[in-house]
DNA sequence: TATTTAATACCGACCAGTTGGTATGTTTAT
DNA sequence: ATAAACATACCAACTGGTCGGTATTAAATA
């Protein structure tokens, strides 16, 4: 193995332990050191792969962001109209709740720092606009092509961000609480029944 | 003044200083020192009155929700029927975002503690339930008195919650990027659309 | 009422344990 | 040889929390 493929190597080996560490004991909680061991790296391999602690969730943030980025195109790609994506993108929502259980906290965590952190802010504040954009446009697709009635694409988009954020939010803390798939169902028919053109 | 009198004055001054630096920077960020320093306590006198950082910020946290409870006990007992209690309640968003500016931020690092904190998270999710249950025997009422259509009340509350966490959650992260008075109504303007027997 | 006793409220030096981060040295592929 | 890819040892700074002691007020006693 050539020098370079294995420092790739061990760069993401220290990513993926990482993850999972983050995972379980959350971002504080998680020392470095705890990652170098779980990962058979030292603390000086650690440090001349990532600068510090908060750029290596920063470039976990971003490989996240990057595999949405890819679930929402694809979504969007096999879809017709726009109510077929929301369709498609909530029949996606079981995955989602799953996976959510292991990266949503660590979102949560970030989302918090953000509040005092103006450096982080800076990070998601921005992919945040993109997402909700990206829904406003696609609301404004729908009401071109009169799937849905007139409504303004940008604050119905931070509806259902609302809808999408407070669900995540209640699974992750009660998530025996009830069928979660059930209620995000039930909320987008609610939308849809209010949305929708009669 | 009597002894007991001043300790409660300086328990009261503790807990209030503590709200300040805590909305300034966070839990995590504010030493027990910087609170002693600012309400001019020692730290034997900190400790003297609460047992630990935790019982404080849980002290903090009821003092808030018995406020809550207050605000929505009189929204509910000047509301006529349902519906109203649910307009009365988003009237009142604005003093709510406002103070969410503060107390939120809080919220949210007791929250995402209480993922990987199994004590903690009995008294979050307790809370948390209680107002479930408040707002599904509401929606309940409603359905009873005939001013909202037959729906399931605890997933339509969940549903509510949903946004109304999901946009607290976004003001937070994003205060300057709607007037979110108007989202807020706006959504309920949907729900109503969709929920409300035509 | 004067004096002792006891309890409350508070002080501040100190500690043990952690943590992110670094400076310097060593290996290894090219 | 030389530069990239690691290892080791170490540190400075903090942090929540403790502990022996003290001052002030209230209660008991004489």
């Amino acid at each position: 193995m050539s020098l370079k493929e294995k420092s790739k190597e061990t760069k993401n080996r220290i990513l993926k332990v990482a993850e999972e560490c983050f995972a379980k004991n959350g971002f504080d909680l998680t020392g470095i050191a705890e990652i170098c061991n779980k990962a058979n790296v030292s603390k000086g391999g650690f440090y001349y792969h990532y600068l510090s602690k908060q750029a290596l969730i920063l470039e976990l943030l971003n490989s996240w962001l990057d595999k949405l980025d890819d679930q929402l195109d694809s979504a969007s790609s096999r879809s017709g109209n726009v109510l077929e994506f929301f369709y498609n993108v909530s029949k996606t929502a079981e995955p989602v709740f799953k996976e959510a259980g292991t990266q949503l906290p660590i979102f949560l965590e970030l989302w918090t720092k953000s509040v005092h952190d103006p450096e982080l802010r800076k990070e998601t504040i921005g992919s945040y606009r993109k997402y909700i954009k990206f829904f406003a446009s696609m609301i404004e697709k729908g009401i071109s092509a009169g799937v849905i009635r007139k409504v303004d694409p940008e604050i119905t988009a931070k509806i259902i961000m609302s809808l999408v954020v407070g669900m995540l939010m209640q699974g992750l803390l009660d998530p025996k609480g009830s069928e979660w798939n059930e209620v995000a169902s039930e909320s987008i028919l609610m939308l849809i029944h209010g949305l929708g053109k009669k």
